[in-house]
DNA sequence: CTGAAAGCGCTTACAG
DNA sequence: CTGAAAGCGCTTACAG
């Protein structure tokens, strides 16, 4: 009899109705057990878990999001930019940790700067019924998660703020941990500093040239056109630009990198060049083997593991009820010397 | 009127039966109009459509999928050794464009070799729904995943295979991977080859060791257990093992490393000797920067997007139907020489 | 082409 | 401590 229950018809997922039926009891006492409701008859729960455990029965998720009371998915949606990048990944990992503590669920998706991505992957959240997101955007106005956070799911900004929107955010320091190092290599005698920068439109390119500005600015330098690129994307293109700067008229004596592929392309043109005793850089964002490459690269190390856990533990606060203002957090940067950065000018 | 609709309690999230109330229409006419069903009056479509963007409707995916006949949740399961690792993350990122494009969602989840967590994430995903799983197993037995097989949950395993279960599996060719690395290095006349790997217990960490055996004794040579060190997970205890093999008596001539963190440590551990124009080194699975290192790394490049994409094809063929019997891809490995395996022994 | 009724798997609200 | 009824938001199955 029992075989004759557990071996039903393949595609067959059994219910509580099921496991109620094999245990002899009704529905909501299956409901009691399974929920951990303490004013069970101990025998009875035996008899639930026994026959649930018989019939492998899981319970659906859905379904009982759906009729309780707080409409809890245990699941949040965790958007970042490009989660094979591995300060994204990072960020995912930090709050993939604190989420498993909770027994929730993770969502992710990456824009890949793609503002029609944001949206179509905010949407999907959204019909998911997650119970919040932490998002790094791609776009620019983020009004459209007005509604998404009246439904009363809240949203936490990650490494970009938001725009036209009161969200709780977590950033890193990139305009001041910009400024020190190009401050570090004004002190070396530079005075022709390259900058290679991301996309303009997004916050913290903007604020890494901000930071290289304010440096040179508090110097009596002046910023010139023909030392600075932005819009870089890939190590390919860092290191075409980079090339080009050192094969000019009047090239670098020193580069500062705002992302750390663009660190890497230059790198790769400078020792092409064999100038890798000449020229210094600093990059900003931390990656592996800086330290292994000669010279080592200086650079302004990020803190993904803090930015997650931060976003992480605001997010889950809101979820919990949190309702006070929103909240504004800020990463500290660390500059990390390791030889690039320490060349002087000849 | 329309104003006191829209404007509801805060909280308050729209449903079907709002837009129905809102268009003057019934509840199905609206569910046709939002799954695009083409037999609706095109005044109709257009009112529910405005009501529906009015209210900022957006369909419960649970609601839907807990009725629906094939029981879809438009979700699948991508769960991996490490989602920071770039060789997962990678893996992650090819499945997420496939899935994208078939506007399903995919759950993520690290399992850091802990087969509990294993347990615990499938049983997740079961609660969830999920239409179907891309799994790198922690644990040697997979049984337990029968049952959700036979709910008509499909299985795909990445790099790993499945042990006591019958799924489709995609894997590299790491053990021919690498005892070509190794060949290689004979070929130089190197005998006293240093073999550093990862857990014993993981499949493809047992392939890479069966490899390097294999050439070994193709060779004529015997493998020997002063040389060879296994459950290394980290570039710290490489560095520290390498380094003692280096400072041993009888110091090998060459490393095979069976994975990119044991690489980079055993990497250091020769260029804090400064040994990196003497030691031979290969590593399996390549990582970036290793071309910029000097002399550059030779490694076995695994291919984590074709993984990746086969295995989201495999799975999204299984979701839409295919039953044919289980299918075991091979993806090759590639020989890439940059200098560390070229050296010859003196 | 449109709609009223039933039901997916569960929790709520209530009665005993 | 236990259970029968109603209902979450949607789709199915059916009637018009």
């Amino acid at each position: 009899m029992v075989d004759e229950v557990s071996s039903r018809s393949p595609g067959h997922r059994a219910t509580m109705k099921d496991v109620a039926a094999l245990a002899r009891v009704s529905l909501k006492t299956v409901s009691r057990v399974i929920n951990d409701e303490p004013t069970v008859h101990p025998e009875l729960v035996l008899r639930v878990r026994r026959a649930a455990n018989q019939l492998h029965y899981q319970p659906n998720f859905g379904a009982s999001a759906l009729r309780r009371r707080d409409g809890r998915s245990s699941t949040i949606g965790v958007l970042l930019e490009d989660l094979s990048n591995p300060f994204s990944a990072t960020i995912y990992r930090a709050v993939e940790e604190m989420a498993i503590a909770r027994s929730v669920s993770v969502l992710g998706g990456s824009f890949d700067e793609d503002p029609r991505r944001e949206l179509e992957l905010t949407a999907s959240m959204s019909r998911h019924r997650v119970d919040g997101v932490i998002i790094a955007p791609a776009s620019r106005d983020h009004q459209y998660l007005r509604q998404e956070q009246l439904a009363g799911v809240p949203f936490v900004f990650v490494d970009r703020p938001p725009y036209l929107l009161d969200a709780d955010t977590v950033l890193s320091n990139s305009r001041e941990g910009s400024a020190q190092a190009v401050e570090h290599l004004v002190a070396l005698g530079h005075r022709r500093i390259a900058f290679l920068g991301d996309l303009v439109t997004i916050h913290t390119a903007q604020e890494r040239f901000q930071g290289y500005c304010d440096a040179l600015t508090a110097a009596g330098l002046t910023p010139v056109d023909s030392l600075i690129s932005r819009n870089l994307r890939t190590i390919d293109a860092a290191e075409i630009v980079a090339g080009g700067f050192l094969d000019g008229e009047n090239p670098p004596t020193a580069f500062f990198a705002g992302q750390n592929l663009l660190t890497i392309g230059a790198v790769r043109a400078i020792r092409d060049r064999r100038l890798q005793q000449r020229v210094a850089i600093v990059g900003f964002d931390d990656f592996l083997l800086a330290d292994l490459l000669e010279p080592g690269v200086t650079v302004v190390a990020q803190d993904p593991v803090t930015i997650g856990r931060e976003a992480a533990a605001l997010l889950f606060a809101r979820i919990d009820g949190d309702d006070s203002p929103s909240q504004k957090k800020i990463v500290e940067t660390t500059f990390i010397t390791r030889g690039s950065g320490e060349i002087q000018c000849r």
